[in-house]
DNA sequence: CGGACAGTTGAGGCCTATCAATGGTGGTGG
DNA sequence: CCACCACCATTGATAGGCCTCAACTGTCCG
């Protein structure tokens, strides 16, 4: 296994793993990834990391897909605009997350900053080659897809079969899980009512009086961008959660 | 280029590519596969056809993903149930799509035929060794999952942000372009008005009254089963369609 | 201080779900 | 052969959930 770099950020002083080689090396359910260093520090060395502000675009919809990108630090939107206006948030994207890399030949989504953002910028044809070099690659690549298109079918039950309330719910457990897994603590929510409503298949006032309504309800607490989630087990019960065994 | 097998249903006795041979070796932008053909007739030699009732299960949900699927013809539905009884579809698959491959340790939807079915199935492993062996199938099977993270982003748009009238319309041209790409001809929908609600987040009563009016609007015609459209051009509008460039 | 903007809350309307009834079709058994 | 049943599709009536429009608050910032 690989030994994971360690890197510390100028700007925010968070030490965080060097982007692929971090992505590479571990994983949930990751093969023992075969995975040579050098090739991945090639890699890295024919990688940029830019900085992109609240709100900016990093890459529109229908772009010629050149690259793809890891999220260094911050929060990213993928967004799809339909003729009149209306929008739809695909995902949202943390620290660790790569997008743009299971693209076609264009980007289907655009992507935008929710929050100031620090990314790894990759050359797509690097990457396939590194995948095409090394099979552990490839298989953390194969095992990355797989990831995706469960949460996004994970999604498609939330958006075709789930009512707001349950979509809230689903949603604040799924944020609580992916900005802070302690469950006690309370998270900070990077993105805008508008930016939920638009991954949720909802307007602005429908979150906000669901919100409201876990407010009251006592299950969930309010503070600004900051939510607590005071009762789990009523909110994994108001999103229609599934056990896994 | 491998060239494609051909072999003939004792059922159907229509012609078909063989499976796997035929997805790795062809696709549309696919890079030129260095396939090699030994290897995959090594993977046929372990697979198995096998036929399944109409309504019948193929994959139970949360089953353990040993194996993987081809469909050789019929129709095929990944099913998602709610604790309640509330329903959903993930997709319909037809001749040539595979399915299960891209599990991580378990099947997050189940699968059952719509019609009766041929499938072929293959051991997971056996497919994921012969990525490790032959990068051509590694890159096919890259190249597929960003095929089918690409619909399922599209399919979530229509979910979230679709009218019912939209989502009709667009489940309409996408079936038309999957039955038969052939603009004049009228396709013969093997699902019933209930699976196309769970796949459209609808009910069976919107899904009639909306197919009802787009027949009175002279926009398609209906006939049991089978539907044709009559204007291509208006079910596109009403579909909220995009150009792409 | 005023304007812009995100968030919240209220009032009302529309779209879709729900409940219900009918027609049509295929399968079954008398 | 036909009565009967089960099931799917269709259509109607009604209800309800979410959207739309609107007003108001609080905050940030020039």
């Amino acid at each position: 296994m690989l030994a994971i770099s360690q890197a510390t950020d100028p700007r925010s002083g968070i030490t965080m793993s060097y982007p692929i080689a971090a992505h590479m090396a571990s994983g949930a359910g990751a093969p023992n990834g075969v995975i040579s260093a050098p090739v991945l520090t090639a890699l890295e060395a024919r990688s940029t990391t830019i900085r992109v502000e609240r709100d900016e675009e990093i890459v529109a919809q229908e772009d010629l897909a050149i690259n793809c990108y890891q999220v260094v630090s911050g929060c990213v939107r993928t967004v799809r605009l339909l003729e009149d206006g209306r929008r739809h948030i695909g995902e949202f994207l943390f620290a660790g997350d790569m997008f743009g890399w299971e693209a076609l030949d264009r980007h289907d989504f655009g992507a935008e900053a929710v929050t100031p953002v620090t990314l790894r910028r990759y050359a797509r044809r690097d990457l396939e080659q590194l995948a095409d070099q090394d099979r552990g690659v490839a298989r953390r690549l194969r095992e990355l897809s797989s990831c995706r298109l469960r949460s996004g079918r994970e999604h498609m039950v939330l958006l075709g079969r789930k009512t707001a309330s349950e979509r809230i719910a689903s949603f604040l457990l799924e944020m609580a899980a992916r900005i802070n897994p302690d469950a006690r603590a309370s998270i900070e929510l990077p993105m805008s009512r508008s930016d939920m409503g638009d991954y949720l298949g909802l307007t602005i006032e429908t979150v906000c009086r669901r919100l409201t309504r876990l407010r009251v309800d006592g299950t969930i607490a309010i503070d600004g961008t900051k939510i607590a989630i005071r009762d789990r087990r009523a909110l994994g019960e108001a999103g229609c959660e599934r056990v896994m065994h």
